[in-house]
DNA sequence: CCGGCTAACTTGTCAGGCAAGTTATGACCG
DNA sequence: CGGTCATAACTTGCCTGACAAGTTAGCCGG
Protein backbone atom coordinates (compact mmCIF):
# COMPACT_ATOMS: atom_id res chain seq x y z
CA UNK A 1 0.00 0.00 0.00
CA UNK A 2 1.32 3.26 -0.83
CA UNK A 3 0.59 6.50 1.46
CA UNK A 4 2.04 9.46 0.22
CA UNK A 5 3.48 11.27 3.62
CA UNK A 6 0.87 14.48 3.71
CA UNK A 7 -2.37 12.05 3.73
CA UNK A 8 -3.20 10.39 7.10
CA UNK A 9 -6.32 8.43 7.34
CA UNK A 10 -8.42 9.08 10.00
CA UNK A 11 -8.29 7.85 13.37
CA UNK A 12 -10.66 5.21 14.47
CA UNK A 13 -11.83 8.21 17.07
CA UNK A 14 -12.55 10.36 14.81
CA UNK A 15 -14.05 8.46 12.35
CA UNK A 16 -16.51 7.43 15.06
CA UNK A 17 -17.31 10.72 15.95
CA UNK A 18 -18.07 11.81 12.61
CA UNK A 19 -20.45 8.62 12.54
CA UNK A 20 -21.94 10.09 15.25
CA UNK A 21 -22.37 13.51 14.43
CA UNK A 22 -24.22 13.17 11.47
CA UNK A 23 -27.55 11.51 12.45
CA UNK A 24 -27.32 14.30 14.96
CA UNK A 25 -26.91 17.18 12.83
CA UNK A 26 -29.39 15.10 9.92
CA UNK A 27 -32.42 15.78 12.66
CA UNK A 28 -32.72 11.86 13.22
CA UNK A 29 -31.28 11.93 16.88
CA UNK A 30 -32.87 14.93 18.21
CA UNK A 31 -32.50 17.31 21.45
CA UNK A 32 -32.68 15.09 24.43
CA UNK A 33 -32.65 11.59 22.40
CA UNK A 34 -30.60 9.30 24.40
CA UNK A 35 -27.56 7.62 22.16
CA UNK A 36 -26.70 3.65 22.38
CA UNK A 37 -25.00 2.97 25.40
CA UNK A 38 -21.11 2.94 25.39
CA UNK A 39 -20.96 -0.71 25.04
CA UNK A 40 -23.78 -1.04 22.42
CA UNK A 41 -21.63 1.66 20.20
CA UNK A 42 -18.63 -0.09 20.44
CA UNK A 43 -20.28 -3.62 19.36
CA UNK A 44 -21.57 -1.91 16.34
CA UNK A 45 -18.80 0.20 15.40
CA UNK A 46 -16.05 -2.79 16.16
CA UNK A 47 -14.12 -0.88 18.48
CA UNK A 48 -13.16 -0.59 21.88
CA UNK A 49 -14.59 1.43 24.46
CA UNK A 50 -11.73 3.61 25.05
CA UNK A 51 -12.46 4.76 21.54
CA UNK A 52 -16.24 5.22 21.85
CA UNK A 53 -15.32 7.32 25.15
CA UNK A 54 -12.94 9.78 23.41
CA UNK A 55 -15.47 10.39 20.50
CA UNK A 56 -18.21 11.22 22.79
CA UNK A 57 -15.61 13.56 24.71
CA UNK A 58 -14.94 15.28 21.46
CA UNK A 59 -19.13 15.75 20.65
CA UNK A 60 -19.18 16.85 24.39
CA UNK A 61 -16.69 19.61 23.29
CA UNK A 62 -18.36 20.58 20.81
CA UNK A 63 -21.89 20.35 22.59
CA UNK A 64 -23.72 18.67 20.33
CA UNK A 65 -23.75 15.86 23.28
CA UNK A 66 -24.04 15.68 27.13
CA UNK A 67 -23.34 12.91 29.24
CA UNK A 68 -24.39 11.65 32.88
CA UNK A 69 -23.01 8.84 35.26
CA UNK A 70 -25.24 5.62 35.18
CA UNK A 71 -27.94 7.23 32.73
CA UNK A 72 -26.36 7.33 29.40
CA UNK A 73 -25.57 10.38 26.94
CA UNK A 74 -27.85 12.75 25.48
CA UNK A 75 -27.94 14.65 22.48
CA UNK A 76 -27.68 18.66 23.76
CA UNK A 77 -30.63 20.62 24.21
CA UNK A 78 -29.09 22.74 21.36
CA UNK A 79 -26.86 20.67 19.67
CA UNK A 80 -23.71 22.85 19.02
CA UNK A 81 -25.00 25.67 20.64
CA UNK A 82 -21.37 25.75 22.59
CA UNK A 83 -19.42 27.50 19.55
CA UNK A 84 -20.43 28.64 15.69
CA UNK A 85 -18.45 27.03 12.90
CA UNK A 86 -18.54 27.55 9.54
CA UNK A 87 -17.77 24.11 7.71
CA UNK A 88 -20.75 23.74 5.66
CA UNK A 89 -21.41 26.47 4.25
CA UNK A 90 -21.30 27.21 0.43
CA UNK A 91 -18.76 29.75 -0.56
CA UNK A 92 -21.41 32.63 -1.62
CA UNK A 93 -22.80 32.92 1.56
CA UNK A 94 -19.41 32.92 3.59
CA UNK A 95 -18.32 35.38 1.54
CA UNK A 96 -21.30 37.55 2.14
CA UNK A 97 -21.25 36.82 5.40
CA UNK A 98 -17.92 38.35 5.74
CA UNK A 99 -18.72 41.54 3.61
CA UNK A 100 -21.52 41.93 6.11
CA UNK A 101 -19.18 41.67 9.00
CA UNK A 102 -16.69 43.93 7.74
CA UNK A 103 -19.15 46.55 6.88
CA UNK A 104 -20.35 46.73 10.45
CA UNK A 105 -16.28 46.60 11.71
CA UNK A 106 -16.49 50.30 9.40
CA UNK A 107 -19.80 51.43 10.49
CA UNK A 108 -19.26 50.95 14.38
CA UNK A 109 -15.25 52.25 13.40
CA UNK A 110 -16.92 55.35 12.27
CA UNK A 111 -19.00 55.94 15.59
CA UNK A 112 -16.12 55.75 17.83
CA UNK A 113 -12.67 55.54 16.42
CA UNK A 114 -9.98 57.15 18.50
CA UNK A 115 -7.27 59.11 16.95
CA UNK A 116 -5.13 56.09 17.34
CA UNK A 117 -7.35 54.13 15.48
CA UNK A 118 -6.82 56.07 12.23
CA UNK A 119 -3.28 56.36 12.48
CA UNK A 120 -3.33 52.67 12.74
CA UNK A 121 -5.38 52.45 9.87
CA UNK A 122 -3.64 54.81 7.89
CA UNK A 123 -0.25 53.44 8.33
CA UNK A 124 -1.86 49.66 7.73
CA UNK A 125 -2.79 51.02 4.67
CA UNK A 126 0.70 52.89 4.26
CA UNK A 127 2.18 48.98 4.83
CA UNK A 128 0.76 47.41 1.78
CA UNK A 129 1.33 50.06 -0.32
CA UNK A 130 5.12 49.38 0.95
CA UNK A 131 4.60 45.67 0.76
CA UNK A 132 3.38 45.67 -2.87
CA UNK A 133 6.23 48.73 -4.12
CA UNK A 134 8.53 46.16 -2.71
CA UNK A 135 7.27 42.83 -4.79
CA UNK A 136 5.44 41.27 -2.28
CA UNK A 137 1.55 40.25 -2.25
CA UNK A 138 0.95 42.84 0.22
CA UNK A 139 -1.67 40.19 1.68
CA UNK A 140 -0.48 40.55 5.20
CA UNK A 141 -0.61 43.77 4.97
CA UNK A 142 -4.24 43.94 3.64
CA UNK A 143 -5.00 41.30 6.31
CA UNK A 144 -3.87 44.10 8.98
CA UNK A 145 -5.70 46.79 7.54
CA UNK A 146 -9.21 44.70 8.37
CA UNK A 147 -7.76 44.10 11.83
CA UNK A 148 -7.61 47.51 12.94
CA UNK A 149 -10.34 48.08 11.27
CA UNK A 150 -12.13 45.53 13.66
CA UNK A 151 -10.64 46.82 16.42
CA UNK A 152 -11.42 50.71 15.87
CA UNK A 153 -14.95 48.91 16.27
CA UNK A 154 -14.18 48.98 19.93
CA UNK A 155 -16.25 45.67 20.50
CA UNK A 156 -14.37 42.55 21.10
CA UNK A 157 -17.43 40.28 20.48
CA UNK A 158 -16.83 41.59 16.44
CA UNK A 159 -13.45 41.72 15.89
CA UNK A 160 -12.97 38.44 16.99
CA UNK A 161 -15.76 37.24 14.75
CA UNK A 162 -14.62 39.33 12.02
CA UNK A 163 -11.21 37.06 12.12
CA UNK A 164 -12.79 34.31 12.24
CA UNK A 165 -14.70 34.84 9.11
CA UNK A 166 -11.74 36.47 7.83
CA UNK A 167 -9.85 33.47 8.15
CA UNK A 168 -12.36 31.04 6.42
CA UNK A 169 -13.07 33.44 3.61
CA UNK A 170 -9.85 33.37 2.51
CA UNK A 171 -9.48 29.66 2.99
CA UNK A 172 -12.65 29.86 0.74
CA UNK A 173 -10.65 32.25 -1.96
CA UNK A 174 -8.41 29.80 -2.46
CA UNK A 175 -5.12 32.09 -2.97
CA UNK A 176 -4.14 29.74 -6.07
CA UNK A 177 -5.00 32.90 -7.42
CA UNK A 178 -2.64 35.44 -6.43
CA UNK A 179 -0.96 36.01 -9.90
CA UNK A 180 -4.30 37.79 -10.38
CA UNK A 181 -3.17 40.16 -7.61
CA UNK A 182 0.12 41.39 -8.89
CA UNK A 183 -1.10 43.92 -11.95
CA UNK A 184 -0.24 47.10 -11.01
CA UNK A 185 -4.01 49.01 -11.66
CA UNK A 186 -5.78 46.61 -9.38
CA UNK A 187 -3.48 47.55 -6.55
CA UNK A 188 -4.66 51.11 -7.23
CA UNK A 189 -7.74 50.10 -7.19
CA UNK A 190 -6.97 48.91 -3.79
CA UNK A 191 -5.33 51.74 -2.32
CA UNK A 192 -8.43 53.83 -3.63
CA UNK A 193 -10.66 51.23 -1.95
CA UNK A 194 -8.63 51.68 1.73
CA UNK A 195 -8.44 55.08 1.31
CA UNK A 196 -12.54 55.86 0.37
CA UNK A 197 -12.85 53.46 4.01
CA UNK A 198 -10.50 55.29 5.60
CA UNK A 199 -12.11 58.82 4.74
CA UNK A 200 -15.78 57.51 5.47
CA UNK A 201 -14.23 56.58 9.15
CA UNK A 202 -12.88 59.59 9.74
CA UNK A 203 -16.09 61.39 8.51
CA UNK A 204 -17.92 59.30 11.14
CA UNK A 205 -20.19 58.14 8.43
CA UNK A 206 -21.39 54.83 9.20
CA UNK A 207 -23.43 54.66 6.00
CA UNK A 208 -20.88 55.48 3.57
CA UNK A 209 -18.23 53.57 5.88
CA UNK A 210 -20.28 50.30 5.60
CA UNK A 211 -20.96 50.94 1.95
CA UNK A 212 -17.01 51.46 1.45
CA UNK A 213 -16.00 48.46 2.62
CA UNK A 214 -19.16 46.37 0.82
CA UNK A 215 -17.41 48.27 -2.39
CA UNK A 216 -14.35 46.87 -1.34
CA UNK A 217 -14.81 43.66 -0.66
CA UNK A 218 -16.99 42.95 -3.45
CA UNK A 219 -14.22 44.53 -5.30
CA UNK A 220 -12.10 41.99 -3.81
CA UNK A 221 -14.01 39.01 -5.35
CA UNK A 222 -13.96 40.29 -8.72
CA UNK A 223 -10.58 40.59 -8.56
CA UNK A 224 -10.17 37.12 -7.74
CA UNK A 225 -12.89 36.17 -10.33
CA UNK A 226 -15.56 35.03 -8.01
CA UNK A 227 -18.38 37.09 -8.95
CA UNK B 1 -21.06 16.19 52.73
CA UNK B 2 -24.42 17.47 51.58
CA UNK B 3 -24.56 18.18 47.51
CA UNK B 4 -27.95 19.74 45.76
CA UNK B 5 -28.93 17.13 43.26
CA UNK B 6 -28.30 20.07 40.69
CA UNK B 7 -24.95 20.33 41.50
CA UNK B 8 -22.59 18.00 39.74
CA UNK B 9 -18.57 18.61 40.49
CA UNK B 10 -16.67 18.44 37.21
CA UNK B 11 -15.01 15.49 35.93
CA UNK B 12 -11.57 14.85 35.98
CA UNK B 13 -11.68 14.93 32.01
CA UNK B 14 -13.47 18.21 32.07
CA UNK B 15 -11.02 19.34 34.96
CA UNK B 16 -7.50 18.26 33.02
CA UNK B 17 -9.17 20.09 29.78
CA UNK B 18 -9.72 23.43 31.31
CA UNK B 19 -6.31 23.01 33.30
CA UNK B 20 -4.64 22.01 29.54
CA UNK B 21 -6.88 24.98 28.15
CA UNK B 22 -5.78 28.14 30.26
CA UNK B 23 -1.85 27.97 29.47
CA UNK B 24 -2.89 28.20 25.93
CA UNK B 25 -5.73 30.76 26.20
CA UNK B 26 -3.43 33.00 28.18
CA UNK B 27 -0.56 32.57 25.36
CA UNK B 28 2.48 31.06 28.01
CA UNK B 29 1.83 27.76 25.32
CA UNK B 30 1.98 29.25 21.82
CA UNK B 31 1.02 27.87 18.26
CA UNK B 32 3.10 24.84 17.58
CA UNK B 33 4.58 24.58 21.17
CA UNK B 34 3.98 20.60 22.13
CA UNK B 35 2.80 19.51 25.20
CA UNK B 36 3.97 17.53 27.53
CA UNK B 37 3.39 13.37 26.96
CA UNK B 38 0.86 11.56 27.65
CA UNK B 39 2.60 10.15 30.71
CA UNK B 40 4.03 13.04 32.24
CA UNK B 41 0.35 14.71 31.94
CA UNK B 42 -0.83 11.84 34.21
CA UNK B 43 2.04 11.44 36.56
CA UNK B 44 1.62 15.76 36.91
CA UNK B 45 -2.04 15.65 37.92
CA UNK B 46 -1.98 12.37 38.83
CA UNK B 47 -4.55 11.10 36.68
CA UNK B 48 -5.02 7.80 34.32
CA UNK B 49 -3.43 8.24 30.91
CA UNK B 50 -6.96 7.37 29.99
CA UNK B 51 -8.49 10.84 31.27
CA UNK B 52 -5.46 12.43 30.13
CA UNK B 53 -6.36 11.33 26.43
CA UNK B 54 -10.04 12.28 26.84
CA UNK B 55 -8.39 15.90 28.00
CA UNK B 56 -7.01 16.05 24.79
CA UNK B 57 -9.50 14.76 22.30
CA UNK B 58 -11.75 17.47 23.88
CA UNK B 59 -8.94 20.15 23.11
CA UNK B 60 -8.51 18.62 19.69
CA UNK B 61 -12.08 18.67 18.85
CA UNK B 62 -12.27 22.76 19.71
CA UNK B 63 -9.18 23.37 17.97
CA UNK B 64 -6.73 24.10 20.33
CA UNK B 65 -5.00 20.73 20.08
CA UNK B 66 -3.43 18.27 17.28
CA UNK B 67 -1.63 14.93 17.64
CA UNK B 68 0.23 12.95 15.70
CA UNK B 69 1.04 9.34 16.44
CA UNK B 70 4.59 9.21 18.04
CA UNK B 71 5.27 12.35 17.82
CA UNK B 72 2.84 14.44 20.26
CA UNK B 73 0.43 17.03 21.36
CA UNK B 74 0.92 20.13 19.43
CA UNK B 75 -0.70 23.57 20.63
CA UNK B 76 -2.86 24.29 17.19
CA UNK B 77 -1.70 26.96 14.19
CA UNK B 78 -4.56 29.33 15.38
CA UNK B 79 -5.73 27.65 18.80
CA UNK B 80 -9.43 26.91 18.57
CA UNK B 81 -9.77 28.20 15.06
CA UNK B 82 -11.88 25.71 14.65
CA UNK B 83 -15.00 27.45 16.27
CA UNK B 84 -16.27 30.83 16.76
CA UNK B 85 -17.34 31.18 20.96
CA UNK B 86 -18.79 33.67 23.05
CA UNK B 87 -18.25 32.91 26.28
CA UNK B 88 -15.89 35.35 27.25
CA UNK B 89 -17.45 38.60 25.94
CA UNK B 90 -19.00 41.37 28.82
CA UNK B 91 -22.79 41.60 28.26
CA UNK B 92 -22.58 44.88 26.18
CA UNK B 93 -20.33 43.99 23.45
CA UNK B 94 -22.26 40.30 22.88
CA UNK B 95 -26.05 42.41 23.40
CA UNK B 96 -24.12 44.76 20.65
CA UNK B 97 -23.33 42.04 18.20
CA UNK B 98 -26.67 40.52 18.69
CA UNK B 99 -28.24 44.22 17.08
CA UNK B 100 -25.64 44.06 14.31
CA UNK B 101 -26.49 40.84 12.85
CA UNK B 102 -30.28 41.34 13.39
CA UNK B 103 -29.75 44.43 11.60
CA UNK B 104 -27.59 42.48 8.77
CA UNK B 105 -30.80 40.07 8.52
CA UNK B 106 -33.27 42.63 7.99
CA UNK B 107 -30.92 44.64 5.64
CA UNK B 108 -31.01 41.18 3.32
CA UNK B 109 -34.51 40.84 4.41
CA UNK B 110 -35.48 43.99 2.90
CA UNK B 111 -33.61 43.15 -0.40
CA UNK B 112 -34.10 39.89 -0.89
CA UNK B 113 -37.47 38.58 0.86
CA UNK B 114 -40.16 36.54 -0.99
CA UNK B 115 -44.00 36.56 -0.52
CA UNK B 116 -43.74 33.33 1.87
CA UNK B 117 -41.17 35.04 4.24
CA UNK B 118 -43.74 38.46 4.55
CA UNK B 119 -46.69 35.60 4.79
CA UNK B 120 -44.52 34.10 7.67
CA UNK B 121 -43.59 37.05 8.66
CA UNK B 122 -47.05 38.65 9.73
CA UNK B 123 -48.06 35.14 10.46
CA UNK B 124 -44.67 35.04 13.64
CA UNK B 125 -45.85 38.65 14.65
CA UNK B 126 -49.67 37.74 15.17
CA UNK B 127 -48.63 34.75 16.89
CA UNK B 128 -46.86 36.92 19.61
CA UNK B 129 -50.05 39.21 19.91
CA UNK B 130 -52.02 36.10 19.84
CA UNK B 131 -49.57 34.44 22.71
CA UNK B 132 -49.64 37.59 24.73
CA UNK B 133 -53.56 37.86 24.62
CA UNK B 134 -53.78 34.45 25.72
CA UNK B 135 -51.74 35.57 28.97
CA UNK B 136 -48.26 34.64 27.88
CA UNK B 137 -45.14 36.17 27.70
CA UNK B 138 -45.06 35.67 23.99
CA UNK B 139 -40.97 34.90 23.88
CA UNK B 140 -41.03 31.71 22.28
CA UNK B 141 -43.14 33.73 19.71
CA UNK B 142 -40.47 36.54 19.42
CA UNK B 143 -38.11 34.10 19.57
CA UNK B 144 -39.85 32.99 16.22
CA UNK B 145 -40.14 36.71 14.54
CA UNK B 146 -36.41 37.07 14.46
CA UNK B 147 -35.60 33.58 13.19
CA UNK B 148 -38.14 33.98 10.31
CA UNK B 149 -36.56 37.56 9.75
CA UNK B 150 -32.66 35.83 9.50
CA UNK B 151 -34.43 32.95 7.17
CA UNK B 152 -35.87 35.54 4.99
CA UNK B 153 -31.95 37.07 4.65
CA UNK B 154 -31.40 33.59 3.02
CA UNK B 155 -28.12 33.15 3.44
CA UNK B 156 -27.73 29.92 5.70
CA UNK B 157 -24.35 30.82 7.35
CA UNK B 158 -26.00 34.50 8.91
CA UNK B 159 -29.19 33.02 9.70
CA UNK B 160 -27.46 30.47 11.99
CA UNK B 161 -24.98 33.07 13.02
CA UNK B 162 -28.02 35.23 14.11
CA UNK B 163 -29.76 32.09 16.01
CA UNK B 164 -26.37 31.26 17.87
CA UNK B 165 -25.79 34.60 18.92
CA UNK B 166 -29.61 34.90 19.80
CA UNK B 167 -29.34 32.02 22.58
CA UNK B 168 -26.55 33.78 24.33
CA UNK B 169 -27.96 36.87 24.26
CA UNK B 170 -31.28 35.97 26.03
CA UNK B 171 -29.01 33.83 28.25
CA UNK B 172 -26.89 36.62 29.07
CA UNK B 173 -30.11 38.87 29.54
CA UNK B 174 -31.26 36.83 32.27
CA UNK B 175 -35.12 35.81 31.59
CA UNK B 176 -35.88 36.06 35.48
CA UNK B 177 -36.73 39.80 35.07
CA UNK B 178 -39.57 38.16 33.10
CA UNK B 179 -41.80 39.82 35.16
CA UNK B 180 -41.30 43.11 33.39
CA UNK B 181 -42.68 42.25 30.16
CA UNK B 182 -46.02 41.97 31.30
CA UNK B 183 -47.52 45.55 31.05
CA UNK B 184 -49.70 45.74 27.98
CA UNK B 185 -48.02 49.10 27.32
CA UNK B 186 -44.96 47.64 26.38
CA UNK B 187 -46.37 44.80 24.17
CA UNK B 188 -47.96 47.51 22.53
CA UNK B 189 -45.04 48.78 21.59
CA UNK B 190 -43.21 45.54 20.94
CA UNK B 191 -45.90 44.44 18.33
CA UNK B 192 -45.57 48.43 16.59
CA UNK B 193 -41.68 47.60 16.75
CA UNK B 194 -42.18 44.23 14.80
CA UNK B 195 -44.77 46.20 12.62
CA UNK B 196 -42.24 48.52 11.50
CA UNK B 197 -39.67 45.93 10.83
CA UNK B 198 -42.95 44.20 7.99
CA UNK B 199 -42.91 47.74 6.89
CA UNK B 200 -39.26 48.37 6.40
CA UNK B 201 -38.88 45.02 4.79
CA UNK B 202 -41.69 44.47 2.65
CA UNK B 203 -40.90 48.02 1.13
CA UNK B 204 -37.36 47.06 0.39
CA UNK B 205 -35.71 49.62 2.37
CA UNK B 206 -32.46 48.16 3.93
CA UNK B 207 -31.59 51.10 5.60
CA UNK B 208 -34.78 51.29 7.40
CA UNK B 209 -34.92 47.90 8.00
CA UNK B 210 -31.48 47.92 9.70
CA UNK B 211 -32.98 50.65 11.44
CA UNK B 212 -36.16 49.61 12.59
CA UNK B 213 -34.35 46.30 14.39
CA UNK B 214 -32.09 48.12 15.74
CA UNK B 215 -34.32 50.03 17.75
CA UNK B 216 -36.30 47.43 18.37
CA UNK B 217 -33.31 45.69 20.45
CA UNK B 218 -32.15 48.08 22.60
CA UNK B 219 -35.86 49.06 22.99
CA UNK B 220 -36.02 45.28 24.41
CA UNK B 221 -32.80 45.85 26.31
CA UNK B 222 -34.21 49.14 28.21
CA UNK B 223 -37.64 47.12 28.37
CA UNK B 224 -35.71 44.78 30.64
CA UNK B 225 -33.54 47.46 32.43
CA UNK B 226 -30.39 46.73 30.70
CA UNK B 227 -30.18 49.88 29.01
C1' DC C 1 -50.38 0.83 47.36
C1' DC C 2 -46.00 2.52 48.90
C1' DG C 3 -41.35 2.23 50.34
C1' DG C 4 -37.00 -0.08 50.63
C1' DC C 5 -33.59 -3.08 48.81
C1' DT C 6 -31.05 -5.30 45.28
C1' DA C 7 -29.58 -6.60 40.75
C1' DA C 8 -28.64 -4.99 36.34
C1' DC C 9 -27.35 -1.35 33.75
C1' DT C 10 -24.86 3.03 32.82
C1' DT C 11 -20.86 6.36 32.73
C1' DG C 12 -16.19 7.53 35.02
C1' DT C 13 -11.69 5.99 36.00
C1' DC C 14 -7.69 3.02 36.54
C1' DA C 15 -3.99 -0.16 35.12
C1' DG C 16 -1.50 -2.80 31.96
C1' DG C 17 -0.42 -4.25 27.50
C1' DC C 18 0.57 -4.10 22.53
C1' DA C 19 0.47 -1.63 17.74
C1' DA C 20 2.13 2.01 14.98
C1' DG C 21 4.92 6.04 14.32
C1' DT C 22 9.07 9.10 15.52
C1' DT C 23 13.65 10.25 16.89
C1' DA C 24 18.22 9.87 18.42
C1' DT C 25 22.31 7.22 18.84
C1' DG C 26 25.72 3.97 17.71
C1' DA C 27 27.98 0.98 14.53
C1' DC C 28 29.62 0.02 10.08
C1' DC C 29 31.18 0.94 5.48
C1' DG C 30 33.04 3.57 1.72
C1' DC D 1 34.89 11.99 7.94
C1' DG D 2 30.34 11.53 6.20
C1' DG D 3 26.42 8.83 5.12
C1' DT D 4 23.40 4.94 5.89
C1' DC D 5 21.15 1.50 8.50
C1' DA D 6 19.53 -0.74 12.56
C1' DT D 7 17.89 -0.54 17.14
C1' DA D 8 16.34 1.20 21.49
C1' DA D 9 13.64 4.51 23.67
C1' DC D 10 10.02 7.40 23.36
C1' DT D 11 5.40 8.88 21.66
C1' DT D 12 0.33 8.48 20.44
C1' DG D 13 -3.51 5.02 19.14
C1' DC D 14 -6.10 1.30 20.66
C1' DC D 15 -7.51 -2.82 23.34
C1' DT D 16 -8.81 -5.43 27.54
C1' DG D 17 -10.38 -6.09 32.07
C1' DA D 18 -11.59 -4.42 36.38
C1' DC D 19 -13.74 -1.51 39.83
C1' DA D 20 -16.12 3.03 41.43
C1' DA D 21 -20.10 5.85 41.30
C1' DG D 22 -24.69 6.80 39.73
C1' DT D 23 -29.36 5.30 37.81
C1' DT D 24 -33.37 2.48 37.13
C1' DA D 25 -36.54 -1.18 37.35
C1' DG D 26 -38.40 -5.01 39.61
C1' DC D 27 -39.52 -7.59 43.64
C1' DC D 28 -40.87 -8.18 48.30
C1' DG D 29 -42.75 -6.88 52.61
C1' DG D 30 -45.60 -4.00 55.50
Amino acid sequence: MTVQADIRLPSRVDALAEALLQPILAGDWRPHDRLPSEHALAAQHEVSRAVVREAIARLKSDGYVETRQGKGAFVAAAPGGNAFRLDVEGDTHLLELRALIEADCAALAAERHTAADLTALRAASDAMRDAVAKGGLGLAEDIRFHDVLAEAAHNPALRRFAAFVGRHAREAMQLARLSQLREQNRLVEIEAEHAAIIKAVAARDPVAARAAVQHHIASGLRRHGLS
